[in-house]
DNA sequence: CTGAAAGCGCTTACAG
DNA sequence: CTGAAAGCGCTTACAG
C-alpha cells in the first residue's frame, strides 16, 4: 500500500549510502562535490524504479511538511472558494498544499479544527477567524504556529492580518445611494455582527449617512437562517418604524438571500427598493437590474496574507510587532442603486 | 517550533513507559487490561502539559495519513466548491481532511498534482478526472493508492465511479424543450466535450431531439476563453446555419458566460431564445425569468464517492471489479425555457 | 567525495 | 499489567 522503494533500495542498486542518494536528491550534489556520474546513476535508478520520496517521513525529520491550512467559515461560500483557488496556487507554486476547514462561524469548532490542523504539523494558517478574541489565537501563534488572518482582525498589532477596507467601502456605498437620494436605509446585517469585517462594513456605512443626518436601521439575521429571517423581514417591511427605500446587504450571501425574497415577492429593484452589496458576485452584472457592490481585491487579500505567512514560517519577522494591513476595494455601480428621482 | 512536548515527556513525568502512554492515549487500556488508576493519571499529565500528538510521526509508523485528496478542474467552481465542503465534512466526521488541487483540465497538471499527494501519502484520492484515458490512474490504483472518480468516469469496470445521470438529464432537458415547441437547439459545449459528463450530456440531449427529427447544432467554447468564445458566437448568432432558437449550457459556468452574452445583446429570454443549462446554481431560481436546469445530486454523489473510497481503503473490496455509479438528476423548469407558442 | 550513525515521534510485536 | 526495542523513511551533523 505504502512506498514501497525507497532511498534505501535506490541507494543500494546504485551502490552508495542512502547519505549520498539523499544529498543528490535534494540538489546539495554541487555543494558537496559529488561528482556529475554520481548523480546520473542516481538519477538513473530513480527513474527506474520509480521512486518517489516519502513525504511524511522527510517531514517528520526536517519539521516541515509543506502543508497550509485555510480556515474559513464555509468553503462553497463563493468568496472563500475563490480564496481557496488563489491559496492554492500560490502554495503549489512552491510545491505546498492546502487543507481547507469550515468553521461555520463557531468559534469552538475552529479551536477543534486548528488543533487536528496542528497535530497535522502545518506549516502556517490562513484564518478568517470566527473566535470572538484574540486570546486562544494568541497563544498558539507566539512562539509556534504562524497564523495570518485574512478577511477579518482582532484588534491592533496582535496577529498579522489582511483585511479589505471594509469601513471605506460601507462609506462609499452609502455615499453612492445618499447622491442618488435614497434616505432611509436599511441596513442587513448578521448576527455574527461582532466579526470585524461586518462591523466596520456597518460603521462605515452608517457613519456617512448619520454625516448627513440619516438615522440607519440596523436588522441582523442568521448565518444559520439566513433565508427564512430575510423572508420573515420582507414579509413585514412595512411594520419597520421607517419603510426603508434601501437595503445594505453587508456580503454575498445577504444579499443573494434579499435577492430571492425580493424576486419571490415581486418587488420591484430599484423603483421600489434600492440594493447595495458588500462583495461582488459574478451573476451580479447579469442580471437585471444588475446590483451595485463593493468588489474585494481577493487576490491582492491572499498574496498579502501569504507573503506575511511565509515570513513567519522563515522566521524572519518580529512576531511581537504585527500590523494589519488594508487593501482598497472597487465600488462598481449598476442599475440596483440608482434612484429616478421624481 | 515543532510539537514540543512529546510522548517521552509524558512516560517520564507519570512514571511509565510511553508504549503505556500510546496506548492509553488510543483507547486501548481496556484491551490491554491497564488498571484505569493509570489511565486516569496519563490522561491527567496529558491535559497538564497539554499534549497533542504528532500526526506526522503516527503516519509514518502507521502508514496512514488520515488524509484525502480531492482533485477537481477549479476548486472556485460552484460545484466543485459544494462538492469541497460536503467532502471536508464526511473526512471530518472521522477526524480525516482534505487536500484540494485544480487541475484547469490539464492532464499532464493532474498528474503532477497528483503525484504530489501521493507523495503526501494521503490514504485516496477523489477525482474529476481531465484524463483522457484510463492507464495513468489505473495503473496507480492498481496496487497502490485508492481512488474513486467523480463526476466523471473513463469508461466500464476500470476505475470506481460516481458520476450524475448526464444522458438522462441531458435528454430531460430536451424533451422539455421539445415540448415548448423549440426546434432549433443550440448545444453550447466545452472544448473538453472528451470528459464523459460533458459528452453525455450532449449525446442524451441530441439523441432526445433526433427522435423527433431534429438535428443539433453543437458548438464548442474553450474552458480558458469560455467568455470570449461565447460572445463571439452571440456576435455571430445569425451566421450559424439555421438560427437557434434555445440554448442547451452544459454546466454552470458555460451559462453564466451565455447569460452575460445574453444580458449585454439585450436578448430577451425565453421570447427570442430559450435557455436551459445542466447543473443548477443558487441565482438561476432569482433571476427573471428564471433559468430551468438540471439540479445535480452532489451531496448523494459524494456520500456514495466517499464509501466507496472508504472500501478501497480500508481494503475490504475487490478493485478488480469496479462500477459506475450514477445518481438520478431533477429538472428544474422555469421561465427561460418556455416558449409563448404562437 | 562518501558512509555510518543518530534521531525526528510515534506504534507495535515481543517478552516477561 | 507493563517496558525495552525495533522500525516507519527520511535528513543531517560528523568523521574520514
Amino acid at each position: 500500500m505504502a512506498n514501497r522503494v525507497t532511498l534505501d533500495d535506490i541507494a543500494r542498486k546504485v551502490g552508495v549510502s542512502k547519505t549520498l542518494v539523499s544529498l543528490v536528491l535534494n540538489g546539495k550534489a554541487e555543494q558537496f562535490g559529488i561528482s556529475r556520474k554520481t548523480c546520473e546513476r542516481v538519477f538513473q535508478v530513480v527513474k527506474e524504479l520509480n521512486y518517489r520520496p516519502n513525504q511524511t517521513a522527510r517531514s517528520l525529520r526536517t519539521g516541515k511538511t509543506g502543508t497550509i491550512g485555510l480556515v474559513v467559515s464555509d468553503i462553497s461560500n463563493a468568496f472563500y472558494a475563490q480564496m481557496a483557488r488563489i491559496f492554492e496556487d500560490l502554495a503549489a507554486a512552491q510545491g505546498h498544499s492546502v487543507i481547507i476547514c469550515s468553521t461555520d462561524e463557531d468559534a469552538e469548532k475552529e479551536q477543534r479544527l486548528i488543533t487536528v490542523l496542528r497535530n497535522r504539523q502545518v506549516d502556517g494558517l490562513v484564518v478568517s477567524t470566527s473566535q470572538r478574541e484574540v486570546s486562544w489565537l494568541l497563544s498558539i501563534n507566539k512562539y509556534d504556529t504562524p497564523i495570518v488572518l485574512i478577511d477579518r482582525h482582532l484588534g491592533d498589532n496582535v496577529l498579522a492580518a489582511v483585511v479589505a477596507a471594509n469601513r471605506t467601502g460601507g462609506a462609499l456605498l452609502a455615499r453612492h445611494l445618499k447622491e442618488q437620494g435614497y434616505r432611509h436605509p436599511l441596513v442587513l446585517g448578521l448576527s455574527t455582527s461582532l466579526i470585524s469585517s461586518v462591523a466596520e462594513r456597518i460603521d462605515g456605512f452608517v457613519d456617512e449617512f448619520k454625516k448627513h443626518g440619516v438615522t440607519c436601521v440596523i436588522h441582523a439575521v442568521g448565518f444559520n437562517s439566513l433565508q427564512s429571517d430575510v423572508d420573515a423581514l420582507f414579509a413585514n417591511l412595512k411594520a419597520l418604524p421607517v419603510k426603508p427605500d434601501c437595503i445594505f446587504a453587508v456580503n454575498n450571501n445577504v444579499a443573494t438571500a434579499a435577492l430571492q425574497s425580493i424576486s419571490a415577492r415581486g418587488i420591484r429593484v430599484p423603483i421600489q427598493l434600492g440594493l447595495v452589496c458588500f462583495d461582488d458576485l459574478p451573476y451580479f452584472s447579469i442580471i437585471n437590474p444588475g446590483i451595485t457592490a463593493v468588489e474585494q481585491p481577493i487576490s491582492q487579500m491572499c498574496r498579502k496574507a501569504f507573503e506575511l505567512l511565509h515570513q513567519q514560517i522563515s522566521g524572519n519577522i518580529d512576531r511581537s510587532n504585527v500590523s494589519i494591513y488594508e487593501i482598497p476595494v472597487k465600488l462598481n455601480i449598476r442599475e440596483s442603486s440608482l434612484k429616478k428621482f421624481s
